[in-house]
DNA sequence: ACCAGTTGTTAAACTGTTTTACTAAGGCTA
DNA sequence: TAGCCTTAGTAAAACAGTTTAACAACTGGT
């Protein structure tokens, strides 16, 4: 009966799969072995049409693909990493500021980032450096465990330790729009030193003496360039004492605005301010409309970033421009020629320039 | 002599590794046979002391144990990937939004998502669904070159066709703070319905009849539980053609104001606005206070999100809060529940409340 | 006709882990 | 004391690719 026989096929077939597979797989999943078979080809060369070797003559490389597409193949990652190099998936590390993933600064540089990276064929894998995090060693971990190729590194300073770990282990990492101390990891970042003097030429100009700077993070590297260009600007004009002009302004907006009124009760006579990004300026044009002093017409602004969607801010924010999203798109560049041993220290700075607006006008004697 | 001997088996090493091992491997890059040689075990029980297998004794498990910590073994992910069912990553999808990676809703939400993985030993890959991303499959691709176990889904719509990519192919994916077009994905969100009752109470409690709506993306299924809310509650108060009393805002500041000027000019008398969201309900404040139209004292306005850090907004804003951090972290639990094959469908809820600030006051007769 | 060189393809080794089936030893019951 | 569980550990197969040495089939030169 054909009960009986199938019984027996059965058996037979179960003993053959005992030993071939034990484990019966599921008939969709297809590898590169199945393909191999179907197109009648090694398996080699169904890797190296993958990967689009030369060494593959045009015909066997056409008759494998259809075999590939038509099967739907996908190569599994996992696989490849094993047996290849690369994983093809960058880190993307942050500091444990509470709203750095819904920050215009931050989302500037990861859209870069993100973009450039796709378009490379790599993911991108973003952490949160916390205390936790880094005492548990998972920012080394991500790197020895073969989770990722390289790390980029955005919004440290020098007081983050963390990252001689990385440095000291030669990881493949790149500093995002800062350096790190005693330049121990590559970096690449915006000019500030640029970006400040082309603030500076343009309150100079304008004929401002008078002039207050709203810093933060004197810890960064690159906000310490801006503080410096500051301090000699000042200094040719005659003006050697600037400390008094200085205050912090924590990045914020809230911060900004308490720097500037305690910039304005220390020097009524001020005539404009030099501020460290566009938030704190923000905050410094609210201050300064409570108080019913004018801006531009008592005091010009002048802040960095040049972050979009600033809504309804009048007037308009004369700004330093910093291209984030091309200094995204470069570090992924360099960071992958860094994986790939094709670079050698990266070092770079990307150009500024200085977006005249409304909040800058010709100094007036008040 | 013990040097004597160590010299031969050195020698007899030496051998055998040019059998096993032709070309010679790095020494720092250490693995589980490595350890396994090291401990005098087997590399089963390694790979079991690793993974707290209760098969494995105390005492060789801390035998084991000391010899990885003494080489600073670090298990290769890719080949436990390979050889384990899960890739330990999941994608957060999120739409082709310019300022996507910058936003006060998806950081929020992206916060809660990045710190429950991490809790959980996962890690999160973030793209964004950009056309060309779509057309070219990538998203497909994600899961089926097991890059990932599986999807949230953020900020999509019923117009979001490359979903049903997702659906039919019973990838597990979770769509986050909205549903799919006939519940085709699973999906977990704040309690919008509720959200609006709890608005529409307090209005109606302090005496408005005249409620006018800035809605945002009708496509989108929360949007409309919304504008369904309204619509009735309004009815019930004898309004029946409401659709002049709404305007889409666009989710954002200027499409608000230009929401709120339409609504103001069509209807003089309106003594109330409720928005679908706080960054419209900025734009419509900012709008009114131009006019010269007080809010609270002219006009009540309530928003949606809770967003923080809204800087220097006056009056502070009533508004409805959604727990998006919550969200974020009960989606990845749901996700992971769904990828072990722990849940079935998932459709869940979580209650929003009011939060009572300034721009909400009484009714005045105007 | 023979040898060298080029081109295209393959077999086999290798990547680093998990898992399953198996074994040996020890303890317990009948 | 034989028989049967447990317990703790091992050997080997599987996972799905890449890489390389070797080889076969041509081509061209002498």
């Amino acid at each position: 009966m054909d009960s009986d026989s199938a019984v027996v096929a059965d058996n037979i077939n179960a003993i053959e799969d005992r030993e071939a597979t034990p484990r019966a797989k599921p008939p969709d999943k297809i590898n590169i072995r199945d393909v191999a078979g179907e197109a009648g080809v090694s398996v080699a060369t169904v890797s190296m049409v993958i990967n689009n070797n030369p060494r593959i003559s045009r015909a066997t490389h056409g008759r494998v693909q259809r075999v590939i597409d038509r099967l739907g193949y996908r190569p599994s990652r996992p696989a490849q990493t094993l047996s290849g190099k690369y994983t093809q998936v960058i880190a993307v590390l942050l500091p444990a500021l509470r709203h750095a993933l819904a920050d215009a600064y931050f989302g500037e540089l990861l859209s870069g980032i993100a973009d450039r990276a796709g378009k490379l064929g790599h993911k991108i894998i973003i952490e949160q450096a916390k205390p936790q995090y880094v005492k548990d060693g998972k920012h080394i971990e991500l790197y020895e465990r073969k989770f990722i190729d390289g790390y980029l590194c955005l919004g440290f300073n020098d007081k983050h330790k963390m990252l001689t770990d990385l440095a000291t282990r030669q990881f493949p990492a790149i500093m995002v729009d800062n350096r790190f101390a005693g330049n121990q990891l590559d970096w690449i970042h915006c000019d500030y030193r640029l970006g400040a003097e082309q603030a500076m030429n343009c309150l100079l100009q304008l004929g401002h003496r008078k002039i207050a700077m709203i810093f933060a993070a004197p810890e960064s590297a690159t906000a310490r360039d801006v503080l410096e260009v500051y301090t000699r600007r000042m200094a040719e004009q005659g003006m050697d004492r600037v400390d008094a002009w200085m205050a912090d302004g924590m990045f914020t907006p809230e911060g900004g605005a308490a720097a500037a009124e305690k910039l304005a009760g220390a020097h009524p006579d001020l005539s404009a301010i030099l501020c460290g990004n566009d938030k704190m300026a923000l905050g410094a044009m609210h201050y300064l409309a409570q108080k019913g002093i004018s801006v531009p017409n008592d005091v010009s602004i002048i802040g960095f970033d040049d972050i979009q969607h600033l809504p309804f801010i009048h007037p308009s924010l004369t700004t330093v421009h910093l291209p984030l999203y091309e200094l995204g798109t470069a570090a992924v560049d360099r960071l992958i020629e860094k994986v790939r041993g094709k670079a050698g220290s990266v070092t770079e700075v990307l150009p500024t320039h200085l977006i005249l607006r409304g909040s800058t006008s010709i100094v007036r004697n008040r």
